[in-house]
DNA sequence: AAAAAAC
Protein backbone atom coordinates (compact mmCIF):
# COMPACT_ATOMS: atom_id res chain seq x y z
CA UNK A 1 0.00 0.00 0.00
CA UNK A 2 1.67 3.60 -0.94
CA UNK A 3 2.00 5.70 2.43
CA UNK A 4 -0.53 8.18 2.73
CA UNK A 5 0.03 11.49 1.69
CA UNK A 6 -0.76 14.37 3.98
CA UNK A 7 -2.66 16.83 3.66
CA UNK A 8 -1.53 20.21 4.82
CA UNK A 9 -3.56 21.17 7.57
CA UNK A 10 -1.53 21.34 10.58
CA UNK A 11 -0.81 24.84 12.61
CA UNK A 12 2.77 24.97 11.18
CA UNK A 13 1.60 25.33 7.48
CA UNK A 14 -1.09 27.41 8.08
CA UNK A 15 -2.70 28.82 4.85
CA UNK A 16 -2.95 32.56 4.31
CA UNK A 17 -6.54 33.81 5.05
CA UNK A 18 -8.85 33.31 2.28
CA UNK A 19 -12.53 34.31 1.89
CA UNK A 20 -14.42 32.06 4.40
CA UNK A 21 -15.29 29.14 2.03
CA UNK A 22 -19.20 28.22 2.21
CA UNK A 23 -20.46 24.74 0.71
CA UNK A 24 -21.62 26.50 -2.17
CA UNK A 25 -18.42 27.37 -3.17
CA UNK A 26 -16.91 23.63 -2.56
CA UNK A 27 -18.65 22.64 -5.19
CA UNK A 28 -21.82 20.58 -3.60
CA UNK A 29 -25.51 20.90 -5.64
CA UNK A 30 -28.07 21.90 -5.08
CA UNK A 31 -29.92 19.58 -3.03
CA UNK A 32 -27.14 19.06 -0.74
CA UNK A 33 -27.35 23.09 -0.11
CA UNK A 34 -31.12 22.84 0.69
CA UNK A 35 -30.84 19.90 2.68
CA UNK A 36 -28.49 21.68 4.22
CA UNK A 37 -29.59 24.86 5.03
CA UNK A 38 -33.21 22.76 6.50
CA UNK A 39 -30.84 20.91 8.90
CA UNK A 40 -28.84 24.26 10.31
CA UNK A 41 -25.25 23.83 9.11
CA UNK A 42 -24.21 27.34 8.37
CA UNK A 43 -21.05 26.66 7.21
CA UNK A 44 -18.34 23.63 6.64
CA UNK A 45 -16.55 22.92 9.66
CA UNK A 46 -12.10 22.32 9.07
CA UNK A 47 -12.69 18.50 8.28
CA UNK A 48 -15.15 19.27 5.73
CA UNK A 49 -13.54 22.08 4.29
CA UNK A 50 -10.83 19.58 4.17
CA UNK A 51 -11.54 16.85 2.67
CA UNK A 52 -14.41 17.70 0.61
CA UNK A 53 -12.58 18.81 -2.33
CA UNK A 54 -10.50 15.68 -2.71
CA UNK A 55 -13.45 13.12 -2.34
CA UNK A 56 -15.03 14.77 -4.95
CA UNK A 57 -12.33 14.33 -7.24
CA UNK A 58 -12.93 11.08 -6.15
CA UNK A 59 -9.46 10.37 -3.71
CA UNK A 60 -9.36 7.97 -0.96
CA UNK A 61 -9.45 9.60 2.46
CA UNK A 62 -8.19 9.06 5.81
CA UNK A 63 -10.41 11.83 7.99
CA UNK A 64 -9.22 12.33 11.74
CA UNK A 65 -10.72 15.07 13.40
CA UNK A 66 -11.55 15.56 17.14
CA UNK A 67 -14.69 14.53 18.51
CA UNK A 68 -17.70 16.42 17.49
CA UNK A 69 -16.47 18.07 14.86
CA UNK A 70 -18.59 16.82 11.69
CA UNK A 71 -16.77 13.94 10.40
CA UNK A 72 -20.50 12.25 9.29
CA UNK A 73 -21.22 15.12 7.10
CA UNK A 74 -17.63 15.60 6.19
CA UNK A 75 -17.90 11.64 4.29
CA UNK A 76 -21.89 11.66 3.64
CA UNK A 77 -21.98 14.70 1.65
CA UNK A 78 -19.16 13.71 -1.35
CA UNK A 79 -20.79 10.27 -1.23
CA UNK A 80 -24.62 12.20 -1.74
CA UNK A 81 -23.22 14.08 -4.34
CA UNK A 82 -21.95 11.06 -6.53
CA UNK A 83 -24.86 9.39 -5.97
CA UNK A 84 -26.88 12.77 -7.26
CA UNK A 85 -24.71 12.62 -10.55
CA UNK A 86 -24.67 8.70 -11.23
CA UNK A 87 -27.54 6.84 -9.29
CA UNK A 88 -27.24 2.83 -9.39
CA UNK A 89 -27.60 0.20 -7.26
CA UNK A 90 -26.41 0.11 -3.80
CA UNK A 91 -24.03 2.97 -3.71
CA UNK A 92 -22.26 3.17 -0.45
CA UNK A 93 -21.77 0.80 2.51
CA UNK A 94 -20.84 2.44 6.08
CA UNK A 95 -19.98 0.06 8.90
CA UNK A 96 -19.99 1.41 12.75
CA UNK A 97 -18.48 -0.70 15.78
CA UNK A 98 -21.66 -0.06 17.41
CA UNK A 99 -25.60 -0.18 16.39
CA UNK A 100 -26.86 2.98 18.25
CA UNK A 101 -23.98 4.96 15.90
CA UNK A 102 -24.73 3.08 12.47
CA UNK A 103 -28.74 4.10 13.46
CA UNK A 104 -27.00 7.73 14.16
CA UNK A 105 -25.23 7.62 10.85
CA UNK A 106 -28.69 6.57 8.77
CA UNK A 107 -30.70 9.65 10.39
CA UNK A 108 -27.49 12.27 9.04
CA UNK A 109 -27.72 10.00 5.45
CA UNK A 110 -31.64 10.73 5.40
CA UNK A 111 -31.60 14.35 6.55
CA UNK A 112 -29.10 15.31 4.25
CA UNK A 113 -29.83 13.43 1.26
CA UNK A 114 -33.78 14.47 2.08
CA UNK A 115 -33.72 16.40 -0.74
CA UNK A 116 -32.76 14.06 -3.54
CA UNK A 117 -34.96 10.96 -1.64
CA UNK A 118 -32.12 8.85 -0.81
CA UNK A 119 -33.05 5.27 0.69
CA UNK A 120 -30.53 3.69 3.46
CA UNK A 121 -31.24 0.60 5.30
CA UNK A 122 -29.75 0.12 8.85
CA UNK A 123 -28.19 -3.54 9.39
CA UNK A 124 -27.69 -4.13 12.81
CA UNK A 125 -27.50 -6.86 14.90
CA UNK A 126 -30.78 -7.38 17.89
CA UNK A 127 -32.58 -6.43 15.43
CA UNK A 128 -35.48 -8.45 13.36
CA UNK A 129 -33.76 -10.00 10.18
CA UNK A 130 -36.82 -10.86 8.09
CA UNK A 131 -37.44 -6.94 8.56
CA UNK A 132 -34.18 -5.95 7.54
CA UNK A 133 -34.73 -8.34 4.40
CA UNK A 134 -37.68 -6.30 3.35
CA UNK A 135 -35.15 -3.41 3.45
CA UNK A 136 -32.53 -4.91 1.98
CA UNK A 137 -34.83 -6.07 -1.11
CA UNK A 138 -36.65 -2.05 -1.75
CA UNK A 139 -32.87 -1.40 -3.09
CA UNK A 140 -31.23 0.95 -1.14
CA UNK A 141 -29.08 2.74 -1.86
CA UNK A 142 -27.03 3.70 1.29
CA UNK A 143 -26.62 0.62 3.83
CA UNK A 144 -25.21 1.21 7.27
CA UNK A 145 -24.80 -1.29 9.43
CA UNK A 146 -22.44 -3.35 11.89
CA UNK A 147 -19.76 -5.53 10.62
CA UNK A 148 -21.50 -8.90 12.06
CA UNK A 149 -24.85 -8.45 10.96
CA UNK A 150 -23.97 -7.17 6.98
CA UNK A 151 -21.95 -10.17 7.02
CA UNK A 152 -25.13 -12.67 7.94
CA UNK A 153 -26.98 -11.18 5.34
CA UNK A 154 -24.37 -10.91 2.92
CA UNK A 155 -23.68 -14.53 3.41
CA UNK A 156 -27.80 -15.48 3.39
CA UNK A 157 -30.17 -13.31 2.39
CA UNK A 158 -30.62 -13.90 -1.20
CA UNK A 159 -30.18 -11.36 -4.01
CA UNK A 160 -27.92 -8.91 -1.76
CA UNK A 161 -24.54 -8.27 -2.75
CA UNK A 162 -22.47 -5.66 -2.64
CA UNK A 163 -21.28 -6.09 -6.34
CA UNK A 164 -22.29 -2.48 -7.51
CA UNK A 165 -20.79 -0.30 -4.52
CA UNK A 166 -18.81 2.26 -5.24
CA UNK A 167 -17.86 3.65 -2.00
CA UNK A 168 -16.90 2.07 1.84
CA UNK A 169 -16.46 3.88 4.58
CA UNK A 170 -15.32 2.47 8.27
CA UNK A 171 -16.70 5.41 10.63
CA UNK A 172 -14.19 4.81 13.74
CA UNK A 173 -11.95 3.19 11.89
CA UNK A 174 -9.36 2.60 14.15
CA UNK A 175 -11.73 0.59 16.52
CA UNK A 176 -12.97 -1.36 13.30
CA UNK A 177 -9.83 -2.13 12.18
CA UNK A 178 -8.78 -3.74 15.49
CA UNK A 179 -8.64 -7.58 16.16
CA UNK A 180 -12.20 -7.81 17.53
CA UNK A 181 -13.44 -7.13 13.92
CA UNK A 182 -11.04 -8.48 11.82
CA UNK A 183 -12.62 -11.51 11.03
CA UNK A 184 -15.75 -10.42 10.18
CA UNK A 185 -14.07 -6.87 7.99
CA UNK A 186 -12.15 -9.21 6.19
CA UNK A 187 -14.72 -11.08 5.17
CA UNK A 188 -16.92 -8.10 4.05
CA UNK A 189 -13.72 -6.62 1.91
CA UNK A 190 -13.41 -9.43 0.23
CA UNK A 191 -16.89 -9.36 -1.12
CA UNK A 192 -16.38 -5.52 -2.68
CA UNK A 193 -15.40 -4.56 -5.89
CA UNK A 194 -12.17 -3.08 -5.89
CA UNK A 195 -13.20 -0.32 -7.73
CA UNK A 196 -14.21 1.86 -5.39
CA UNK A 197 -13.66 4.40 -2.93
CA UNK A 198 -12.52 3.99 0.39
CA UNK A 199 -13.17 6.27 3.28
CA UNK A 200 -11.28 5.49 6.55
CA UNK A 201 -13.02 8.28 9.71
CA UNK A 202 -11.63 8.57 13.49
CA UNK A 203 -10.54 11.26 16.21
CA UNK A 204 -8.05 8.90 16.90
CA UNK A 205 -6.40 7.04 13.58
CA UNK A 206 -3.75 5.21 14.28
CA UNK A 207 -1.53 5.19 11.78
CA UNK A 208 -0.14 1.69 11.64
CA UNK A 209 0.12 0.86 8.05
CA UNK A 210 -0.12 -2.78 8.62
CA UNK A 211 -3.49 -2.01 10.25
CA UNK A 212 -4.85 0.55 7.48
CA UNK A 213 -3.55 -2.07 5.20
CA UNK A 214 -6.55 -4.31 5.42
CA UNK A 215 -8.79 -1.58 4.65
CA UNK A 216 -7.34 -1.63 1.01
CA UNK A 217 -6.94 1.74 0.30
CA UNK A 218 -6.06 3.42 -2.91
CA UNK A 219 -3.50 6.47 -2.77
CA UNK A 220 -4.95 7.51 0.49
CA UNK A 221 -4.96 11.31 1.49
CA UNK A 222 -4.47 11.58 4.80
CA UNK A 223 -6.44 14.79 5.80
CA UNK A 224 -5.27 15.79 9.66
CA UNK A 225 -6.98 18.80 11.12
CA UNK A 226 -6.39 18.09 15.00
CA UNK A 227 -3.42 16.43 16.17
CA UNK A 228 -4.34 12.75 16.76
CA UNK A 229 -5.11 12.17 20.21
CA UNK A 230 -6.45 15.86 21.11
CA UNK A 231 -9.85 17.10 23.29
CA UNK A 232 -11.57 20.32 22.33
CA UNK A 233 -10.96 23.60 23.53
CA UNK A 234 -14.61 24.05 24.69
CA UNK A 235 -14.16 21.23 27.19
CA UNK A 236 -13.40 21.54 30.82
CA UNK A 237 -11.43 18.93 31.96
CA UNK A 238 -11.53 17.88 35.96
CA UNK A 239 -10.81 15.11 38.45
CA UNK A 240 -11.07 14.20 41.20
CA UNK A 241 -8.81 12.52 43.56
CA UNK A 242 -10.65 10.37 46.85
CA UNK A 243 -9.40 7.64 48.52
CA UNK A 244 -10.92 4.45 46.70
CA UNK A 245 -12.97 2.75 49.31
CA UNK A 246 -15.20 6.25 49.35
CA UNK A 247 -16.33 6.07 45.77
CA UNK A 248 -19.85 5.71 45.43
CA UNK A 249 -20.05 8.47 48.06
CA UNK A 250 -18.06 10.77 46.00
CA UNK A 251 -19.86 9.92 43.00
CA UNK A 252 -23.31 10.65 44.40
CA UNK A 253 -22.30 13.70 45.87
CA UNK A 254 -21.01 14.85 41.83
CA UNK A 255 -24.11 13.77 40.78
CA UNK A 256 -26.25 15.46 43.34
CA UNK A 257 -24.40 18.46 43.12
CA UNK A 258 -24.54 18.26 39.24
CA UNK A 259 -28.21 17.67 39.44
CA UNK A 260 -29.52 19.87 37.31
CA UNK A 261 -26.96 19.11 33.99
CA UNK A 262 -27.52 16.44 31.82
CA UNK A 263 -24.92 13.59 32.63
CA UNK A 264 -23.20 10.44 31.11
CA UNK A 265 -21.50 8.28 33.52
CA UNK A 266 -19.16 5.56 32.24
CA UNK A 267 -18.44 2.39 34.11
CA UNK A 268 -15.61 0.34 32.89
CA UNK A 269 -18.43 -2.96 32.85
CA UNK A 270 -21.43 -3.85 32.36
CA UNK A 271 -22.43 -4.68 35.30
CA UNK A 272 -21.08 -1.76 36.71
CA UNK A 273 -23.07 0.24 34.77
CA UNK A 274 -25.88 -1.62 35.79
CA UNK A 275 -25.14 -1.51 39.22
CA UNK A 276 -24.50 1.91 39.27
CA UNK A 277 -27.80 3.22 37.50
CA UNK A 278 -29.55 1.08 40.15
CA UNK A 279 -27.42 2.91 43.13
CA UNK A 280 -28.72 6.43 41.38
CA UNK A 281 -32.36 4.99 41.17
CA UNK A 282 -32.66 3.47 44.48
CA UNK A 283 -31.41 7.69 45.80
CA UNK A 284 -33.63 9.00 43.79
CA UNK A 285 -32.21 10.22 40.49
CA UNK A 286 -33.44 9.45 36.92
CA UNK A 287 -31.07 7.42 35.23
CA UNK A 288 -31.17 4.67 32.98
CA UNK A 289 -28.42 2.49 32.25
CA UNK A 290 -26.80 1.50 28.66
CA UNK A 291 -24.86 -1.58 27.68
CA UNK A 292 -24.55 -4.64 25.85
CA UNK A 293 -26.22 -7.06 28.21
CA UNK A 294 -29.42 -5.27 27.44
CA UNK A 295 -31.74 -5.93 24.52
CA UNK A 296 -31.80 -4.16 21.67
CA UNK A 297 -35.08 -2.32 22.35
CA UNK A 298 -33.88 -1.54 26.09
CA UNK A 299 -30.35 0.08 24.53
CA UNK A 300 -32.94 2.18 22.18
CA UNK A 301 -35.46 2.81 24.80
CA UNK A 302 -33.01 4.41 27.31
CA UNK A 303 -31.44 6.48 24.74
CA UNK A 304 -34.28 8.05 23.99
CA UNK A 305 -35.26 8.79 27.27
CA UNK A 306 -31.79 10.27 27.89
CA UNK A 307 -32.15 11.94 24.85
CA UNK A 308 -35.45 13.58 25.20
CA UNK A 309 -34.36 14.56 28.67
CA UNK A 310 -37.34 12.34 30.62
CA UNK A 311 -33.89 10.76 32.14
CA UNK A 312 -30.88 13.32 32.95
CA UNK A 313 -28.66 10.73 33.98
CA UNK A 314 -27.56 7.80 31.27
CA UNK A 315 -24.83 5.14 32.91
CA UNK A 316 -22.72 3.68 30.09
CA UNK A 317 -20.00 1.39 29.03
CA UNK A 318 -18.18 1.94 26.56
CA UNK A 319 -20.75 1.25 24.21
CA UNK A 320 -21.86 4.62 24.31
CA UNK A 321 -18.15 6.53 24.22
CA UNK A 322 -17.73 6.69 20.33
CA UNK A 323 -19.85 9.11 17.97
CA UNK A 324 -22.91 9.34 19.71
CA UNK A 325 -23.84 13.00 19.19
CA UNK A 326 -26.81 14.02 21.84
CA UNK A 327 -26.41 17.80 21.66
CA UNK A 328 -27.75 18.19 25.23
CA UNK A 329 -25.03 16.49 27.37
CA UNK A 330 -23.51 18.70 29.94
CA UNK A 331 -21.08 16.84 32.06
CA UNK A 332 -19.59 13.08 31.19
CA UNK A 333 -18.32 11.59 34.54
CA UNK A 334 -15.72 8.95 34.24
CA UNK A 335 -16.71 6.59 37.02
CA UNK A 336 -13.62 4.94 35.94
CA UNK A 337 -10.25 6.49 34.88
CA UNK A 338 -9.93 4.74 31.02
CA UNK A 339 -7.30 1.95 30.66
CA UNK A 340 -6.47 3.80 27.49
CA UNK A 341 -6.27 7.16 26.35
CA UNK A 342 -8.36 6.98 23.53
CA UNK A 343 -10.68 5.59 24.96
CA UNK A 344 -11.01 8.82 27.70
CA UNK A 345 -10.99 11.10 24.36
CA UNK A 346 -13.68 9.20 22.84
CA UNK A 347 -15.75 9.32 26.41
CA UNK A 348 -15.37 12.89 27.05
CA UNK A 349 -15.67 13.84 23.57
CA UNK A 350 -20.01 12.93 23.84
CA UNK A 351 -19.77 16.43 25.29
CA UNK A 352 -18.27 19.54 24.41
CA UNK A 353 -19.39 18.99 20.79
CA UNK A 354 -19.81 21.22 17.73
CA UNK A 355 -18.03 24.26 19.41
CA UNK A 356 -20.53 24.19 22.35
CA UNK A 357 -19.26 24.12 25.98
CA UNK A 358 -18.92 21.24 28.34
CA UNK A 359 -17.39 19.41 31.77
CA UNK A 360 -15.81 16.29 32.39
CA UNK A 361 -15.28 14.96 35.82
CA UNK A 362 -13.10 11.70 36.09
CA UNK A 363 -13.09 9.99 39.46
CA UNK A 364 -9.57 9.24 40.19
CA UNK A 365 -8.37 6.73 43.19
CA UNK A 366 -5.33 6.12 45.04
CA UNK A 367 -4.67 3.26 42.38
CA UNK A 368 -5.34 5.30 39.28
CA UNK A 369 -3.25 8.43 39.39
CA UNK A 370 -0.41 6.66 37.20
CA UNK A 371 -3.31 6.58 34.25
CA UNK A 372 -4.47 9.93 34.84
CA UNK A 373 -1.09 11.25 34.53
CA UNK A 374 -0.37 9.07 30.85
CA UNK A 375 -3.84 10.97 30.23
CA UNK A 376 -3.10 14.43 30.39
CA UNK A 377 0.42 13.41 28.77
CA UNK A 378 -1.22 12.05 25.62
CA UNK A 379 -3.94 15.13 25.65
CA UNK A 380 -1.61 17.26 26.34
CA UNK A 381 -3.83 19.06 28.84
CA UNK A 382 -3.24 19.72 32.57
CA UNK A 383 -6.84 18.85 34.09
CA UNK A 384 -8.03 21.12 37.29
CA UNK A 385 -9.32 19.57 40.07
CA UNK A 386 -12.57 19.45 40.90
CA UNK A 387 -13.81 21.36 44.12
CA UNK A 388 -15.93 18.97 46.45
CA UNK A 389 -17.47 19.37 50.13
CA UNK A 390 -15.00 16.57 52.27
CA UNK A 391 -18.34 17.25 55.08
CA UNK A 392 -20.87 16.94 52.27
CA UNK A 393 -19.69 13.47 51.39
CA UNK A 394 -19.41 12.18 54.72
CA UNK A 395 -22.56 13.09 55.66
CA UNK A 396 -24.15 10.81 52.14
CA UNK A 397 -21.79 8.01 53.03
CA UNK A 398 -23.93 6.07 55.28
CA UNK A 399 -26.74 6.16 52.74
CA UNK A 400 -25.22 5.61 49.83
CA UNK A 401 -23.79 2.29 51.55
CA UNK A 402 -26.91 1.37 52.31
CA UNK A 403 -28.26 2.01 48.47
CA UNK A 404 -25.07 0.03 46.93
CA UNK A 405 -26.16 -3.14 49.58
CA UNK A 406 -29.58 -3.19 48.26
CA UNK A 407 -28.26 -2.52 44.44
CA UNK A 408 -26.02 -5.31 44.98
CA UNK A 409 -28.70 -7.45 46.07
CA UNK A 410 -31.50 -7.10 43.46
CA UNK A 411 -28.76 -7.33 41.26
CA UNK A 412 -28.08 -10.45 42.70
CA UNK A 413 -31.48 -11.58 42.20
CA UNK A 414 -32.20 -10.53 38.59
CA UNK A 415 -29.27 -13.05 38.13
CA UNK A 416 -30.55 -16.25 39.80
CA UNK A 417 -33.78 -15.05 37.86
CA UNK A 418 -32.65 -14.64 34.78
CA UNK A 419 -30.46 -18.00 35.05
CA UNK A 420 -33.72 -20.22 36.06
CA UNK A 421 -35.68 -18.89 33.22
CA UNK A 422 -35.05 -19.49 29.50
CA UNK A 423 -32.76 -17.19 28.40
CA UNK A 424 -34.13 -13.90 26.65
CA UNK A 425 -33.84 -14.57 22.47
CA UNK A 426 -32.47 -11.42 21.44
CA UNK A 427 -31.10 -12.26 18.01
CA UNK A 428 -33.68 -10.61 15.93
CA UNK A 429 -34.34 -13.59 14.26
CA UNK A 430 -37.31 -15.46 15.98
CA UNK A 431 -39.26 -13.06 13.35
CA UNK A 432 -40.94 -11.22 16.20
CA UNK A 433 -40.01 -7.22 16.86
CA UNK A 434 -38.62 -7.12 20.93
CA UNK A 435 -39.42 -3.34 20.32
CA UNK A 436 -42.12 -3.75 23.29
CA UNK A 437 -40.58 -5.43 25.55
CA UNK A 438 -39.33 -3.45 27.93
CA UNK A 439 -39.67 -4.99 30.99
CA UNK A 440 -36.30 -4.63 33.08
CA UNK A 441 -34.80 -1.12 32.03
CA UNK A 442 -33.94 0.64 35.60
CA UNK A 443 -36.70 3.12 36.17
CA UNK A 444 -36.29 6.25 38.55
CA UNK A 445 -38.63 6.16 40.92
CA UNK A 446 -37.93 7.65 44.53
CA UNK A 447 -37.66 11.62 45.19
CA UNK A 448 -34.55 13.16 45.47
CA UNK A 449 -32.13 12.43 48.23
CA UNK A 450 -32.37 14.75 51.43
CA UNK A 451 -31.63 18.45 50.36
CA UNK A 452 -29.02 19.45 53.12
CA UNK A 453 -29.96 22.88 54.31
CA UNK A 454 -26.33 24.33 53.66
CA UNK A 455 -24.91 23.68 50.40
CA UNK A 456 -21.40 25.80 49.84
CA UNK A 457 -20.35 26.09 46.09
C1' DA B 1 -8.51 -4.21 28.98
C1' DA B 2 -13.13 -4.77 28.76
C1' DA B 3 -16.71 -3.99 25.70
C1' DA B 4 -18.65 -4.72 21.47
C1' DA B 5 -19.94 -7.31 17.58
C1' DA B 6 -23.83 -12.60 14.58
C1' DC B 7 -26.13 -16.44 16.44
Amino acid sequence: MPRPEEASTSKSVSPLPEPPATFKSLGLIDPLLEALDRVGYKKPTDIQLQSLPHALEGRDIIGIAATGSGKTAAFALPILQKLWEEPKGLFACVLAPTRELAYQISEQFEALGSAMGVRCAVIIGGMDMPTQQIALAKRPHIVIGTPGRLLDHLETTKGFSLRTLKFLVLDEADRLLNMEFSEAIDKILKLLPKERSTYLFSATMTTKVAKLQRASLTNPLKVEVSSKYSTVDTLLQYYVLMPFIDKHAYFIYLVHTLAQNSIIVFARTKAEAQMLSIILRILGFAAVPIHGDMSQSQRLGALSKFKSGSRKILVATDVASRGLDIPSVDIVINYDVPQHSKDYIHRVGRTARAGRSGKSITLVSQYDVELLLRIEEVVGKKMDMFETEAEDIAALKERVEEAARAAKSEMKDADANGKGKKRRRDDGRGGKDDRDRDDDVVEAGMPLVKKKSKHRR
